[in-house]
This record gives structure tokens, sequence and C-alpha cells, in this order.
RNA sequence: GGGCCUUUAGCUCAGUCGGUAGAGCAACGGACUUUUAAUCCGUGGGUCGUCGGUUCGAUCCCGACAGGGCCCA
């Protein structure tokens, strides 16, 4: 390789037309004196804080208040003595500046022209004036580059792809409002969520991400390896096990917003990595989990929307209010096939049921995954709010308490809304002889190659045999809350989704 | 894991039945003191995902690989 090659000038060379033309800008200011980068301008107001006070001014009129305003420049039209620039913020709120010549003189007049590209941010200091059509401006009298960007936006006009969407969300957020709406939705969620859970007492806590066994939920994990130890870990899939160990102890009320990843597949409903609440309430059992998670999401949505009628990005709008209805699991699948299944039902029964209906059977599937693959097939697209889906087969739910009355079906149900799974709940299973037979279950099943079989957590036991309250516990995935409330898919309520690198 | 589709300018996309490519916006030069995706005149910009193969010649045909999407398991 040249040696002309080696010292980054020839890098320049190859980049393209658009960004060469923004780094000579950048040493044009410089070579003006003025800084690309300074390390403040002046700023005296937001642009939303100028529309606020001044949103009012009648067409073509003098405010005789001088402010100095930053933003990203998206609009620049230079015309001879009159130059028009529209600035963004981050929320996506717009102020159009002016520079006139007789305002501002041809020297700064020339620089904003010559040096400023759509994307650069920039501080602007004038009179905040409407012009002759009415538009809120400020006029400029000064301006000072706040950072020059070397990158030309995307066209505003023409939706960016999703791909790039997602790996370029920085871009996103600035030139498509919805980025901008969900960026600010979700932390409102969060924000909700929290005040729901204190008005109730729950205590939040925070629990291991790294763990020594993965436990608490049917999936398989991410391995890493401790150096200190030398030895493996596992990235969290649920925080159940620990968080009951809190119910032990006495915390009576508890919650934990948690990151899980999940070694599993990525799609537009699945994310590697994914936010979850999960909380335990002493002495209530799963109905009382059913009232809580309602009373989450409606609250959520009364937050956000001001109505438990959600309006989704799409248009539509779906209903959350009042109380939500109620199904049988295995009623529901028994109606759909219009023949009895039951948990005694046999498993040569239920795979003629399956094949008949036209739905291919894993052979690993156990008997009441074979149910539950019966129930997505046939009866989740025929709800239409949201529903909670009530009892569930025992050996497909290790960690749930039986049925008070209907053997071989557990306290468990889920909650669907707009046919995707977004809360499960339990009464838990606390009695520790029971737990021990289901945990050593699951890990047979683990020998035999079950990758999503949880592992035997003997502190968990020991937990539970110092005692555990009845409890009900809950869990509901955040994003998929974010996507009740929007209609979007999981990719657009995450910020920064997993990606292959390009 | 299997099948199908896709990758071309900064962005969004056309296109070439095989002869190295276009549009809109963006960029560059010029005109314009009220623009709102301004308008008008002029100009430049591409390893057509990567690597191989077929061919006189490949962005196009074939294969492998990589990224993305949809469907199935």
């Amino acid at each position: 390789m040249a040696e002309s090659e080696l010292n980054g000038a020839s890098e320049v060379d190859d980049l393209p037309e658009q960004m060469q033309v923004r780094r000579q800008k950048r040493d044009s200011l410089l070579a003006n004196g003025q800084e690309p980068y300074p390390v403040a301008v002046p700023r005296t107001m937001s642009l939303k804080a100028v529309r606020e006070k001044f949103g009012h001014l009648e067409v073509d009129v003098k405010s005789g208040a001088t402010e100095s305003v930053t933003g990203r420049v998206i609009f620049k039209r230079d015309t001879g003595k009159l130059a028009f620039a529209t600035l963004r913020e981050g929320d996506g709120t717009e102020l159009q500046a002016m520079f006139s010549l007789d305002q501002v003189g041809a020297e700064i007049l020339e620089a904003w022209k010559s040096f400023v590209d759509l994307g650069d941010l920039v501080s602007v200091t004038g009179e905040i004036i409407t012009s002759k059509r009415g538009e809120l401006s400020v006029l400029a009298t000064s301006w000072q580059m706040a950072a020059k960007a070397l990158r030309p936006l995307p066209v505003e006009h023409k939706p960016l792809s999703e791909e790039t969407r997602v790996r370029q969300r920085y871009v996103d957020l600035i030139v498509r409002p919805e980025a901008r709406t969900i960026a600010r939705l979700r932390p409102a969620v969060m924000t909700s969520l929290r005040s729901s859970f204190a008005s109730r007492e729950f205590v939040e806590v925070e629990t291991p991400m790294l763990q020594v066994l993965h436990g608490g939920a049917a999936a398989r994990p991410f391995k890493t390896h401790i150096n200190a130890y030398d030895m493996e870990l596992f990235l969290r899939i649920a925080p159940e096990l620990y968080l009951k160990r809190c119910l032990v102890g006495g915390i009576e009320r508890v919650f934990e917003i948690n990151r899980n990843f999940r070694n599993e597949g990525a799609d537009s409903s699945h994310s590697p990595e994914f936010a979850m609440i999960e909380s335990y309430q002493a002495y209530g059992d799963w109905r009382d989990g059913m009232e809580l998670t309602r009373g989450l999401v409606q609250e959520a949505a009364s937050s956000i929307f001001g109505s438990t009628v959600v309006k989704h990005f799409d248009g539509r709008e779906s209903n959350l209010g009042g109380t939500w209805q109620e199904i049988s699991l295995f009623d529901s699948v028994s109606q759909a096939l219009g023949e009895e299944v039951a948990p005694h039902t046999s498993y040569e029964k239920l795979v003629e049921h399956a094949k008949k209906v036209g739905l291919s059977v894993d052979p690993k599937w156990i008997h009441g995954k074979l149910v539950e693959e019966l129930f997505e097939h046939l009866v989740i697209e025929t709800f239409t709010g949201p529903t909670f889906v009530m009892g569930y087969p025992v050996d497909t739910s290790p960690l749930v308490r039986s049925h008070r009355e209907l053997p071989g079906v557990v306290e468990k149900w889920d909650l669907y809304v707009d046919g995707f799974e977004l809360a499960t709940g339990y009464s838990e299973l606390v009695d520790p002889v029971i737990q021990r037979d289901r945990l050593l279950a699951q890990a047979q099943l683990g020998a035999k190659g079950d990758l999503e079989a949880m592992a035997l957590d003997e502190d968990f036991l020991r937990a539970l045999e110092v005692g555990m309250p009845p409890t009900a516990g809950v869990g509901m995935g955040v994003d998929r809350l974010l996507m009740a409330l929007t209609g979007l898919g999981i990719r657009e309520t995450i910020l920064f989704p997993l990606v292959k690198p390009e």
C-alpha cells in the first residue's frame, strides 16, 4: 500500500461527495475562526418554550423579545437576501429561523448560506417574530454552529427502510415522529407502572442477572463465564426464584422491572433480550394477580392516552377498559373441537385431535404442551378484547399451585391482548416437597435433552423449606405492553433491538 | 433448520431479454427579501452486497457466502 494511502488523506478522498463537502465546510469554519464543535452556544429558550410563549402572535408582527434558540436544521431555503431555515429539537418541536440581509449583514448571511447544511445543530439569536405568512420565527441577528453534521440526513418525505430505522435509530429519531413518540412513551409507561405498584405498597427490588443456575421459566439461557471463579454462569431468563426468596424473607409485596435474556428466536414478536415486570403478593391468589394486572394495564393506558381506549399508531382504537372476559383453557379447546378435552384425555387422543385440525405434532411435546398448542392453534384468534385464559396443564407449569377444584389443572392464567400473550399469573406453588418433585422432573427432562427445562436450584428449595406465604405472582412483558398500547411490532418498541452486524 | 423474495447514488426506489446505469429528494455553481417537500437555469455524484464461474464482454445468467424480509417447521 502506498504511503499516501496510510495517512488518512486518501480515506477522505474515498468518501461520498456529500461527506467530503461537509468536511470541507468544517475546515472552512475553522479557517474562518469559528468552532464547528464549540463547548457552549447561546440558548435562552427551548423551541417548545418559544412556541408556548409566543404561539399566539398574529401574522407579521414583532414581539420585541430577543432570544437564543438551538436546533437541528431540517429545512434550508437560501434566497438572495432573505434565507429561511427550520430548526427542530429532540421532541420534534420546530421553529423557523430567518436571515435577512438588512438584519444580519452580508457577511453573516453568506457564512450561514455557505457553512450550514441540513442536519447541522445551530444556535440562532434574534427577535421572535411572525413572518408575512404567519410562521413563528426567530429573525436572526447572529448565529453559531453548535455541532457540524458530517453525514447528510435521509430524505424526510420517504420512509426509511425498516432496517435503517432499526440500525440507525439516532437518525430515525430525528426524522420520524413515531420514533420520537415511542421513545418517550416507554419511560412514561415505566413511570406509570412504578406509580401503580407504589400506590399498592409494592416494594421494588433488583435481583441478579448473572446466575449460577437458570430457572423461573422454560427457556434456553445465554451462557457466559466468570473468570474469578472459573465457572459457567447464565444470564437470567426470569427473576422469579429470587423474588420468591424475597417473599420468604417477608417482603410481602415485591416487584422488579427486569431485563431477561432468552437464547431463542428473534423475529417481529420475540427479542433475545426483553423487559418484564414480575411481582408477587403474599396472601393473594391468581385472581388477585388478575386484578393487579388489569390495574397496571388500565392505569398505564390512562396515563398515556387519558383513557382506557388506546389509539394505535395505525389509527385503530382498542378498548382496554372495564373487566375482561375469562375463558377456560380446556373448555375453550373442547368447544373448538366439539369434543371434550380434559387433563385426563389420553395423549394418543390429543395427537388424533391435532392431526384432525392440521396441526403438525412435534414428538418432543408432552401432554400439556399438546393441549396448549391445540389452544393456540384453535382459540387465540377468536379473541376480541383482552382475555384471561384460565387453568393450565400441570406438567407445563412446574412452579404453579394445583387448582383447588380441578385435578390435573393449575391455577395459572394467561392474558391475551391483540392475539399475543401479554401477561401470566399464578397462585404460586409454595409446598417445598411438591416443588422438589416438580423440579426433579424438570431436571430429568433436561437430562433427556430438553434445553428449556429448569435446573434444580437447591437454595431456592431451601428457601421454600423456611416457609413462603400463599402468594399471587404476575409477570408481564413491558415491550408487549407497549405493543398493546401502540399496535407496533416489538422492534419498534425497543430503542436498540439486537441486529446482526452489517 | 427448509422454501421463496431481496441487496443499484447520501436517502427512497426504477432499470438493463448480457454491451459498466436512471428518477425524486439531497449535494455543487448561479438567480430570487416571505419560503413551508419553494421555484428557475446549469453541474457533478455509483466497485450495481462480497467472492468465484460461464462469456469476447457480467450490475444482469449460474454457484457460494454475507445482510435484510416473508412463509413453513
